[in-house]
DNA sequence: ACAAAAAGTTGACGTTCCGTCACCAATCTG
DNA sequence: CAGATTGGTGACGGAACGTCAACTTTTTGT
């Protein structure tokens, strides 16, 4: 069986096209990487599982690795309303936390919960850098966030970029634990760590008297 | 120039050539990598480095990947004894945190000090899955550990595997930014770190009653 | 000390995968 | 509707891969 996707929208027959073939590729990609692993698929492997050409990858990646920057890039980009939310909705540094972080691994709950049912063997585990541009502007939006939360209570002299750190790294490590655990739990997940960066922060607070 | 690497002991001669063979390659490998970068690398770059045939390289292992996993086994293997000495050293929970959080940064910093020097492109920013099986080993210690302190205050009760997750995971971060600031500064990330895991650790105390 | 056995190296070779490009078909433009 | 443009196609040349028969060096056994 081979993959097939059609936009919806009208548009130029050719315009849908090439969003149809991108996309086709995209998830062609998803399966094979999830069906023999990352490594040791290739670019054959994945343009057979579309019905296209191997010449027509190149219109649309330069290589593998490009493919699973887009993929990563497309949770991120799925990702960045869900925190954009958080942060019109958050009254103050703790609920800015509570809210993020559970965004955080909710989103991977979900992200990872057909890859789970379909016993497909990790995807989010597939190694290769995961620091996008994309990330890294993830990574900047929040340490801004947290800028503004904590100025207002005046802890603007704290070590931003540490906190915005420790929080990520927690939250990453974290959802790895979280995924292996049954049932999947992200509430836990969520009250675990923000409770720790809060009562940090708050410690910081102290000791920077 | 080509990489000749001797062992010191008294072995057979095969065995002792075999052992330089080896370290021949990893450290070629290490060179190239850095120079050229890991996706760049092919086979033959690496076995080129060296005074070896190309069929040699396929007796000390499959891949390119294989390589990168033993070069960060080693990074692992040398790493390990500082945290064993942590280990037998530590006198407490918090002197067990700010000990092996020390012994972290410090070891970064200094593996990262002379790829800085030589001006070398990142050797640890390479992509590719750091989660090899020793890397999962050193993890279980350290939950170990962390469950003995605790259970000696009365904490043992916690969720364990979720503070290691978040330590490392603090760590790990932390550790990418750390390498970036200039002077790198262990000293700072260790306390920073330290104190954000064991205010966590007393406000999850705290809300378990 | 010598020869047979074992271990390990070598680089050439067949294979696999890569990335390109000349050709063609489908779509768009005026 | 014709000419222009865009983009798909798959065969092809080249690069990297992994293997292996032949060879060299070391070890073992007597």
């Amino acid at each position: 069986m081979t993959v097939t996707i059609e936009p919806e929208v009208r548009m130029g027959k050719r315009a849908r096209a090439k969003e149809a073939n991108r996309r086709a590729i995209l998830e062609a990609a998803r399966i094979v990487f999830a069906r023999i692993g990352y490594e040791a698929t290739n670019i054959r492997d994945i343009i057979r599982e579309t019905d296209l050409a191997s010449g027509t990858f190149y219109n649309y990646f330069k290589s593998k690795e490009e493919v699973f920057e887009a993929l990563a890039n497309d949770s991120i980009a799925r990702f960045r309303p869900l925190l954009q939310k958080v942060r019109e909705e958050a009254k103050d540094l703790e609920s800015y936390l509570y809210a993020a972080f559970s965004a955080y691994f909710t989103f991977l709950a979900e992200e990872n919960d057909d890859a789970i049912q379909g016993g497909a063997p990790h995807m989010s585990l597939i190694g290769v850098r995961v620091d996008t541009p994309d990330m890294q502007t993830v990574s900047e939006e929040i340490a801004v966030d947290l800028k503004i939360a904590m100025d207002k209570v005046g802890l603007g002299h704290l070590d931003i970029d540490y906190i915005t750190a420790a929080a990520i790294g927690m939250a990453r490590e974290m959802g790895d634990h979280m995924l292996k655990r049954r049932p999947v739990d992200p509430k836990t997940a969520t009250e675990f760590a923000a409770k720790v960066t809060l009562a940090g922060i708050e410690e910081l607070a102290k000791s920077s008297d």
